[in-house]
DNA sequence: TATTTTAGTTACACATGTGTAACTTTTGTG
DNA sequence: CACAAAAGTTACACATGTGTAACTAAAATA
């Protein structure tokens, strides 16, 4: 029973997921994400205790579904077409990283908001997982050196796929820049 | 004549340094700044009329600063040397990047501000003048392919200076891994 | 020493954000 | 149809931020 809900769940992370985006953690309102759903503060309110756990929660959500996305990368292929694979994929969840780094500056108003945090850093570890088994391909395949770290190798893909786009170039040149950046660097 | 000043241009920026980094561009306050250099927010405002106007001038401040330094880099050496001595260099300005990446999300709440973001933009050119010269360097040693986009290799090394240091490596073997990563990228 | 000048403080009016309590609307069900 | 349950709104109290006007403090100088 009840009357029908306004906004769907949906709706909520889409609009928080925009929001974050254009004006940043701190910037982030509550009176902003009600305007922009188009309800009343209070609505939001029936759902999220406040701001913290509303976007804690969202990047929770936003977690599992890359770390579910990054795991479907064809580990039978060769290691540059599992690479390529992954750019693809990382591609995709580009704004999700910046939305990410948010994390640290959300303040512990209450426990449930302080486990959460700690999950995301778990989480984070997921994350990894896809990418440290490319690089083991890599290296079975004698195109990376045994005895590089493999944590560094990872964060520089992670930095990478960070980069901006200022030239403007389609998707598909772009991304072909960027493998070869990361498999050679700017040597010839 | 007139009393004595209770704190200088270098402590205001200092603090406006510090606070920016650690709070960010929308989680920073005058009552903050004015807090953390020990005043009354007044006395910041006899001075800036209003925050955005006092970051945007520190941000033309830094990037001065920037400019200077990377210029001053010993165009007369091989081109790894240049490289190296560039990456140093960029090293050191590593949250200067941070701090102005805000700059975009300053509202334009008067002339002045507005000029001085266009101000602050082409500046940003100067700063990229000292490394198209190291690429160049790098191209007539026949290090890197003639062929390849300027801008992209300097967006690269610009990218690359910014990858957070997880593993809290020292700076030096820290700064070795980023060159080689530059270099050559993941590959043997 | 009286005066001028500059630096700094206090206190106000205003704006925007938060979280909540009391109320209203809409829906399904006995 | 009336009434319980869920969803939504309005209005309030409170906190924090902004910019300014009136005032006070300290130093140079005539």
């Amino acid at each position: 029973m009840g009357r029908d809900k306004k906004f769907s769940e949906q709706d909520l992370w889409h609009h928080t997921h925009q929001l974050l985006l254009s004006v940043g953690y701190q910037g982030f309102t509550m009176s902003l994400l009600a305007q922009s759903i188009g309800v009343s503060r209070a609505a939001i309110y029936k759902q999220y205790p406040n701001k913290e756990e509303l976007i804690i929660q969202f990047m929770v959500w936003q977690m599992e579904k890359s770390i579910e996305n990054l795991s479907n990368v064809n580990f039978s292929q060769s290691f540059e077409q599992q690479l390529e694979d992954l750019l693809v994929r990382m591609f995709d969840m580009r704004d999700l990283h910046q939305i990410l780094g948010f994390a640290s500056q959300i303040n512990d108003v209450s426990l449930v908001v302080k486990q959460k945090k700690e999950v995301l850093n778990n989480m984070h570890g997921g994350l990894y997982i896809p990418l440290q088994q490319v690089i083991k391909q890599g290296k079975e395949e004698g195109i990376i050196a045994e005895d590089r770290n493999n944590f560094i190798l990872l964060s520089f893909i992670f930095q990478l796929i960070d980069m901006p786009n200022h030239l403007n170039m389609p998707i598909e040149s772009f991304l072909k820049e960027i493998k070869l950046l990361i498999l050679h660097g700017i040597s010839k």
